[in-house]
DNA sequence: GTCTATAGCTTGATAGAC
DNA sequence: GTCTATCAAGCTATAGAC
């Protein structure tokens, strides 16, 4: 409740990240953001330059704040272990929890920024080049820790975890709500609390699984 | 090389495969997919009734293929190991080596239709309902063996487990490059040999951490 | 910063000749 | 079954008034 006046930007980001993530980059048309955000048309090209450029401005909004918490919690448990590496189970837990937390606990906006990123992530088209722009820094140190926690896994079997870990993160972040549908309503695709309890023993069982090879 | 002439119909869906794959449904108009088919426009209308009936289309020609592959290996695995049930280890067989075969060993189309098929299975618009009306008959028989080769195992559990088993899996399809820069070329994503060593391993390890919580 | 108006294209779909 | 021709609607982007 700290600032409700938003500006026009934020209302344009705001609006985008929302559609995007519901019918993808080309399914949504400025026009249906513009009329979404309740703002003109032309003020999209005024305030950042084109459809693409707006995109990439909504995901690297949230994707800067989950950087920084990312690294913070990861600083927080090498500390906490040192001088022994922390355990798989401790870095898992610093990649997953804030993601986690913003679902939890802040504003409906994060929902659709990570069902977004699930798209992004699974996209040839975008996959590779924005998932690497926003991210790569601070999953190369994450990769690091995750090779310091299992020192018998060969370094490759590390870079294939990663991809499994967050595939499977992906997926749990679209809320396709096919869950639902295949648990017949026993399960939802919503359930945060239900996939912190799971996600982190599965990856780090599955980790110390491919380390064991 | 059994029938090198391709009937227009295919002709369509083996581009449409391709570029649905690249840049999704609303990323590639028709003009693109009959242009690479080297057919005419209205050939699709003629054909398939317009452009979201040929999405379907491609969905579906693959899909069936699969399910009739990935039961045919499931009742192997039970019947190799009857009277007791099949184990994880075996279950997670059946369901992924399918499509590690297709990929390795049989026309280009397939790496065209599963990345398309990851990219589907991630987004809101198309996962609940394109995913379920293709797979989830077939998912359900594997998902009720997996409930039988870990009875300690909650249901919820096993519904959550295969939700990051099949993210995990799809991720790994998409084939976006990623795990190429992010290994600085020590893995590549198309490596279908190593995604075969390490997959069922993680996946296994993982249901079995998950069931043991 | 905001809005109107519009240029210049591309889109999916179809009517109708062959 | 195939192809030409075309329609109406939608798209991104921008020039220019306020």
């Amino acid at each position: 409740m700290a600032r409700p006046r938003r500006t026009t930007k934020e209302k344009l980001l705001d609006a985008a990240e929302k559609l995007f993530a519901r019918k993808g980059y080309h399914g949504t048309s400025l026009r249906t953001i513009t009329r979404a955000a309740g703002v003109d048309l032309a003020l999209v090209n005024y305030h950042f330059g084109g459809k693409q450029p707006l995109f990439e401005a909504v995901l690297e909004r949230r994707g800067a704040l989950l950087n920084e918490e990312r690294l913070r919690r990861l600083a927080e448990v090498r500390r906490a272990a040192a001088p022994a590496p922390a355990s798989t189970e401790a870095v898992v837990g610093a990649f997953f929890d804030p993601i986690l937390d913003f679902l939890e606990h802040a504003d409906r906006g994060w929902h659709s920024y990570f069902s977004l990123l699930a798209e992004v992530n699974n996209s040839p088209e975008w996959g590779k080049r924005m998932m690497g722009k926003t991210f790569n820094a601070t999953v190369k140190q994450f990769i690091e820790a995750l090779m310091q926690s299992l020192p018998q896994a060969a370094p490759q079997d590390v870079y294939w975890g990663y991809n499994f870990l967050t595939g499977a993160l992906t997926l749990s972040l679209a809320e396709t709500g096919r869950l639902d549908v295949l648990s017949a309503g026993l399960c939802r695709s919503a359930d945060v609390a239900a996939l912190r309890a799971r996600l982190g023993p599965f990856v780090a069982a599955g980790l110390r699984g491919l380390a064991r090879r």
